[in-house]
DNA sequence: TTGTAGGCGTTATCAA
DNA sequence: TTGATAACGCCTACAA
């Protein structure tokens, strides 16, 4: 079986108690107890129990991340980022991906409940207001989840003004966008209200082709550039759909930048090194997760007051590639 | 505070030995005592503390993943679809991203064990021995970990092969491959095997730039551009340095695939979606990350033996687009 | 069919 | 400076 205190504290010749003392360097100790102790631990191999120790101190130090999928690098390296943040601090990273299986996150929430996590930060849609009638802390990334529930996010409306204008500059006459539907309250629809305002100003006219959530985005863009044949703008909500666009309209013969110019969005640094010639609005993704753990932990820890800020926006970037 | 099973006892006017039953579903209940117990749970909102329990229990249905980083959509999609099926069995997932702090590994592991994970899944590198001694179920993903820690993988030695093999069918002489240092023990190593077998039956020099684990993947693949102005074939080991690959050969007039053939490794459907022209060796992630689960889940249950089988392999497909 | 009591491994209070 | 004891929330013999 494995070493517990009490095996140790046998070992070593002495109660428990000073074991778990010299465990967590509490109170006075001298240091021969302490030597003893530390050498009982080394041939025991003991390693705490977190449970018994969370059991009773009501902390875990375990945060929830719900997220729609590790598989998209711009969640991939959000979490990444994430993680690495939540360990600097002292705290485990307990995974849910909601994306498999978008009508099960409040079972994700209940799971991470019953694993008394510490906190959560969410980018996923549907988490409603039942997470917080837990009064557990919780940071939303790009989501409105609750009036009380502070959102990190990048400055959407500045990215999609930059991408809207970057194409108007080009002479681009008949500039489309491709977004998700509206649906969720996401302040990604800012860089659709962006564009609108964009388009707008400038006296064109503005027109989204959406893509549903489980809708094919193929089959989109082909609809797209066949109803739109004098098209030669498109500012896609993220650089997949961007990469899309330009792979169905080099298919067709559509030269890219010449007779269409492409921006994307994210500019996670995984896309950047695959297609370099992508241009596009890179959201600062290192510094909006390092923010979010940093309120979550805050908050957590009885420093930062969820109702005093709200919203923390970071600023984008236009990234000029040769799709433009 | 948070409602606890007595809580429960007390406003069903039951004893809380009575409420676990209902909880766990075991022994005897009369209807009437499962409904009012069901409804006090319901009016307090009552959630069950997995900590307590799992002390208990001795188990917690918990699983350490221990990976380089979700930030690269291989590993990313290969966590998604093992945490989605750890899910399914009711396993959650602690998330430990290695690279940022290779050094750190053990750390991870014994946080992992702190936390009384019931077992490991690791595609990490360094992880030794040390592991294995605290007899801890454990399933490594592409990496011989030990003697008794089963491996699944894809076939890395048929995808070398078939990746070497279509650059000779088109014509190719000059074939070059890029891999990673030969360092660690991974199946990995077996594409590039293939690679010189293949060019070794074809009588022709088998020639491999190696990538550092730290290293600059751009200044290589520009030195290699450099250094073999007769290359017209490059056998990438994954699809981001193929796709460097192809963006270098570009930036300097080379023509793909007239003038340079390029086939990558890995074939995520992230790189599908955004790069399809990139001709490939596809691993079976969900497959994959299926069958590692499993594993774990049976050698924690009991049900597999460790012993009794080393290597899982599945077949890899070639997925040609127009690179090549 | 239901309740009492003790224990899972740790920590903190209090006394020595 | 150290040790006995109770408690964290839950589960299961055993008793009723």
């Amino acid at each position: 079986m494995k070493p517990k205190i009490k095996d140790v504290a046998k070992l070593a010749g002495v109660s428990p108690t000073t074991v778990s003392r010299v465990l967590n360097n509490r109170g006075y100790l001298s240091v021969d107890v302490r030597e003893k102790v530390a050498k009982a631990m080394k041939e025991l191999n003991y390693i705490p129990n977190d449970l018994a120790r969370s059991l009773y101190t009501q902390r875990t130090n375990l945060i929830g991340f719900i997220f729609p999928t590790t598989a998209n690098p711009f969640y991939g390296e959000l979490i990444f980022h994430m993680e690495n943040a939540s360990f600097e601090r002292g705290y485990r990273v307990l995974l849910c991906n909601s994306s498999s299986q978008p009508e099960k996150e409040e079972q994700y929430v209940e799971m991470l409940l019953r694993n008394q996590v510490d906190g959560i930060i969410s980018g996923a849609h549907n988490l409603g207001i039942k997470a917080y009638q837990h009064s557990l802390p919780i940071v939303a990334i790009d989501r409105y989840l609750s009036e009380t529930i502070p959102v990190v996010s990048s400055d959407n409306y500045q990215g999609g003004r930059l991408a809207s204008e970057l194409l108007i500059e080009k002479k681009c006459k008949r500039i489309l966008h491709i977004n998700g539907t509206r649906e969720m309250a996401s302040p990604a629809n800012k860089r659709r209200d962006a564009y609108e305002d964009v388009m707008k100003e400038h006296k064109m006219e503005a027109l989204t082709y959406e893509i549903p959530v489980m809708g094919n985005a193929e089959e989109i863009i082909s609809r797209l550039l066949d109803e739109q044949p004098d098209v030669d703008g498109i500012f896609a909500s993220d650089d997949k759909i961007a990469a899309r666009v330009i792979a169905e309209a080099r298919k067709r013969g559509i030269k890219v930048p010449e007779n269409l110019k492409v921006v994307g969005y994210d500019g996670t640094s995984f896309v950047r090194d695959i297609f370099p010639d992508l241009t596009t609005i890179q959201q600062p993704i290192s510094d909006i997760a390092e923010k979010a753990v940093e309120l979550l932990v805050e908050e957590i820890e009885g420093i930062f007051d969820p109702g005093s800020q709200k919203e923390f926006v970071f600023p984008v970037q236009l990234l000029e590639g040769t799709s433009t």
